[in-house]
DNA sequence: CTTCTGACTGAAA
DNA sequence: GTTTCAGCCAGAA
């Protein structure tokens, strides 16, 4: 899998939707693919939107991809960043707690875009 | 056209 | 708690 070279104006669209919903989450609060994606209407999967996410490094604006996790809280995008501890350093220095690639109280601070924003 | 893969998820065993 | 499986959409070969 790989990113296209010459993003077309739908993929920009899709990728701007995406980042939209990610810059919205509050700082020291994580949410999910799957939470994002039901938040655009599930029109597609959960990996769509991780696939998003992976453009979200050559975003023309920031976007914090670390605050976006699994379902179980795992980082699992970390592989994707300049360095493996990048996203850890990124959530501990909000205040979030990490043990094991997992976010400690996950359930706490996840933040669902489609019940926080009604 | 088919096939495979992926920063995923939910259900089933 | 676990592992397995089938959907899921977009893109590349």
């Amino acid at each position: 899998m790989s990113l296209p070279r010459n993003p077309t104006e739908k993929q920009r669209n899709f990728f701007q939707e995406v980042h939209e919903v990610v810059r919205l989450v509050p700082t020291g609060r994580v949410t999910t693919y799957g939470a994002i994606a039901h938040y655009l209407g599930a029109r597609h999967g959960a990996r769509m939107v991780g696939w998003a996410m992976m453009a979200a490094h050559t975003a023309d604006a920031y976007v914090p991809a670390h605050r976006v996790v699994n379902r179980n809280g795992l980082l699992t995008g970390r592989q994707h960043y300049t360095s493996p501890t990048a996203m850890q350093e990124a959530l501990e220095a909000e205040g979030i707690r990490v043990e094991e690639d997992q976010v400690v109280d996950f359930k706490r601070l996840f933040w669902d875009p489609a019940t926080e924003l009604e």
